[in-house]
DNA sequence: CTACCAGTCCTTTTT
DNA sequence: GGACTGGTAG
């Protein structure tokens, strides 16, 4: 029986899978089958009664992984996977507070703010305490305390130093006893409340690390400090936490995660067992020894090498083109000629640094009628109909939520200004009361819209209380009054159809989540104190957005961006805007190690060619309405020379390109004119290559001002972009 | 209270 | 170039 699981995996791969009940940290190069790894581990250590479903606590990123690794394991084993504990840290957490939520100082119905809520929630605070928007950016407020939770800190326990610093904590503070008044959580508040709750509260902690013996962490170079801290805490002295994770790949430092970790366990744990899991079933050899070569520049890795069974395959190709319309007219070029030789379209991805890249590459896809989807727009989850819907729903479960409150207070219009909602405001603070609680303080025509929408409220919650979810929801999105606002909205159309398919929605999550079909059934769960369907779905609308807008199923183009394609596959890729200042993006150059992440994510970007792979890169490109020449990525050259094959003639600057030269295979030369349209501007031009003293070869990317106060924007590439006075600086001409 | 226009700001992003 | 915000006019 056993045999038949471990079947087909090569030495590494099955010392994994079947390593004792130790710590065990898992470097899993791209490609190598970690998710297989995980899957198999779990399903052995079950099938050989190592462990019960029970005792297993697997975590990962993002839902899709953790759906996908559910249905692996299904597919393995003929177990019900219910007892187990696969999910993201968010969901988990999520469930370990409505379980204990008395413990962790919440209430039953508390809901879950997700980043948009808070940042309204916090422009609401900063508004309501008067304090200027302008000096404390709502932005960075939410980014200070998010930072703070993702630490592990409380406001007391922030270090400032300066008046700036303090009023942020204070900001921090007023912000969390507002939530907590409310009734809400934000993201990392879930985790914090969490890891809070099992600190405090020993026999919590206890009943969950004598539980679950096994602990399986996905993708754990992206986790951040709480994040380690929460394993660290939950896995206590008994289990064992096996680690999967691949430092290379580790692009989310922005937002907090810190690839560190890896050390830290490897070291706190004093993990004996390292697997490295090196042999790549996914691409040939020239691009996986194209992966290995850039990689290799970063100098802070745990060191991997990836090799391939297969053959050397196809040579890199890398395209040079006059700008950015260029390179999008070459690739639909060239994707028309792999579509013709047989090629589905789904199996091509486009990937770019940034979405603003994106809107070329679409005109030309769309002039050139090839389908094409792209990844990462609104969800459906994000919609604003939708949220609309969510946040009457949310005043039925929770009338404290102020931000659902204010969101569908006057939505649809009924007669409720900003004048009527200050008042109401005023009143709620100095009774410390709900919004919702405090309607009463207003009088007059107003008061009487405000009654009237509380009302509203009630009778819907009074009305729908015995109903199954979705009937809940369809009473909703009818009564009040949306579905019939977007209608007689000549654009609604779409909306109301979105409105439709959330009352679908309820119904499909029910029938997933095996909720009591029955009024005897559904008794019972209330009695158990198992959370309503409808709280249920509302955690399950803030944790998971839901799918991507674009249409599934048709055989379309792939454009995202790099991030996006981590964890995804193609048999052909196209790596675009290989330029200086936009991949590495010039942001990058000032963080600390902002240039190895940038490396990383061009690593990310190559090792998803399974087949073909193109790399392309303009002398010019609109960018933020302005024309930008750029000088080819850094990363280019450091690929193996051997691996590549240039489409178009290497230049040795980026200026200057001879017609007559271009004989790239299905290239226009005409179009290479465009080339010269830089304005001339005190004696020198944007396009124009330069030298300088300090930071040698540039290109002038802008032109401003006159006379004393002429300034130059250069992009002197691997020295990054810089804006020097002309009258001072002293450029030569190159 | 709503609708329209001007000014600003622009990496990457899951939960 | 375009999305979003804030101000003002109707």
């Amino acid at each position: 029986m056993s045999d038949r699981l471990l079947a087909g995996l090569n030495d590494q791969q099955l010392a994994a899978v079947t390593l004792p009940a130790q710590p065990a940290l898992i470097l899993a190069g791209a490609g190598s089958g970690k998710t297989r790894v995980l899957t198999t581990r779990i399903a052995w250590l079950i099938q050989t009664h190592q462990a019960s479903p029970q005792g297993i606590l697997a975590v990962t990123f993002t839902n899709k992984a953790a759906k996908e690794m559910v249905a692996r394991i299904s597919a393995m084993l003929p177990i019900n996977t219910r007892g187990m504990w696969v999910g993201t840290f968010h969901g988990l957490c999520n469930r370990l507070l409505r379980a204990h939520h008395r413990d962790a100082g919440l209430p039953q119905t508390f809901q879950i703010l997700d980043a948009a809520d808070q940042l309204s929630a916090i422009k609401r605070l900063l508004k309501g305490s008067g304090i200027d928007d302008e000096k404390y950016p709502p932005r960075n407020v939410q980014l200070f305390i998010n930072d703070a939770k993702e630490a592990g800190l409380r406001s007391g326990s922030v270090e400032v130093d300066d008046p700036y610093g303090r009023k942020l904590v204070e900001l921090y503070a007023m912000y969390d006893a507002q939530c907590q008044r409310e009734g809400v959580v934000d993201f990392s508040e879930l985790l914090l409340r969490c890891y809070e709750l099992l600190v405090r509260n020993e026999p919590v902690r206890q009943h969950y690390q004598e539980r679950f013996g096994h602990i399986l962490v996905d993708e754990f170079q992206d986790t951040n400090a709480l994040q380690y801290r929460w394993l660290k805490l939950l896995a206590g002295s008994r289990s064992a936490i096996f680690a999967v994770g691949d430092d290379d790949q580790s692009i989310y430092a922005f937002r907090g995660a810190n690839v560190g970790n890896m050390a830290d366990f490897e070291r706190e744990f004093r993990v004996q067992n390292v697997i490295r899991l090196e042999q790549n079933y996914r691409s040939h050899g020239n691009i996986l020894d194209a992966a290995n070569a850039l990689i290799r520049h970063n100098a802070r890795r745990l060191g991997k090498n990836l090799w391939t069974a297969e053959g050397t395959g196809e040579p890199v190709r890398v395209f040079e083109a006059g700008s950015d319309g260029l390179e999008a007219a070459w690739l639909v070029d060239e994707v028309r000629h792999l579509v013709a030789d047989g090629l589905a379209r789904r199996e091509i991805a486009v990937l770019y640094r940034s979405n603003a890249q994106s809107r070329v590459i679409e005109h030309a896809l769309f002039n050139a009628g090839i389908a094409y989807r792209v990844y990462g727009g609104l969800r459906f989850f994000e919609r604003s109909e939708i949220k609309h819907a969510l946040a009457y729903l949310r005043l039925i479960e929770n009338p404290a939520d102020d931000t659902a409150f204010l969101r569908v207070v006057n939505f649809p219009p009924r007669g409720i200004g900003a004048r009527t909602l200050e008042q109401l405001q005023d009143a709620a603070r100095a009774h410390a009361q709900s919004l919702y609680a405090a309607v009463g303080a207003v009088a007059g025509k107003a008061g009487a819209n405000l009654a009237a929408f509380v009302r509203l409220i009630d009778s819907l919650r009074f009305d729908t209380a015995s109903l199954p979810l979705a009937e809940i929801v369809e009473a909703v999105i009818d009564r009040s009054g949306l579905v019939a606002h977007y209608r007689a909205d000549k654009d609604g159309l779409d909306r109301v159809e979105n409105l439709e398919e959330l009352v679908n929605a309820a119904a499909a999550f029910v029938a997933e989540e095996g909720y009591a079909q029955d009024a005897a059934a559904a008794q019972a769960d209330a009695a158990a104190a198992l959370p309503s369907p409808l709280a249920a779905f509302l955690s399950h609308a803030s944790l998971e957005a839901g799918e991507n807008q674009a249409a599934e199923g048709q055989d379309a183009l792939q454009l995202m961006t790099v991030h996006a394609a981590k964890g995804l596959e193609f048999h052909s890729v196209f790596i675009t805007g290989l330029e200086e200042g936009l991949f590495p993006h010039e942001n990058s150059l000032q963080e600390l190690d902002g240039l190895e992440e940038e490396r990383r994510l061009m690593y990310v970007a190559i090792t998803r060619a399974r087949r073909r792979l193109y790399l392309s890169f303009a002398q010019s490109r609109m960018l933020h309405g302005q024309t930008r020449y750029g000088i080819r990525s850094r990363f280019i050259g450091e690929l193996p020379e051997g691996c590549l094959k240039w489409l178009t003639p290497r230049l040795r600057e980026a200026t200057g390109v001879r017609v007559g030269e271009w004989r790239g295979e299905r290239v226009q030369p005409a179009a290479a004119a465009s080339l010269r349209a830089g304005q001339e501007k005190n004696g020198y031009r944007i396009g124009q290559t330069v030298r300088h003293a300090r930071f040698g070869e540039g290109v002038i990317i802008t032109l401003e001002g006159s006379g004393n106060d002429a300034r130059a924007r250069i992009n002197f590439g691997a020295q990054g972009i810089k804006e020097l006075l002309l009258a001072i600086a002293k450029l030569e001409a190159a």
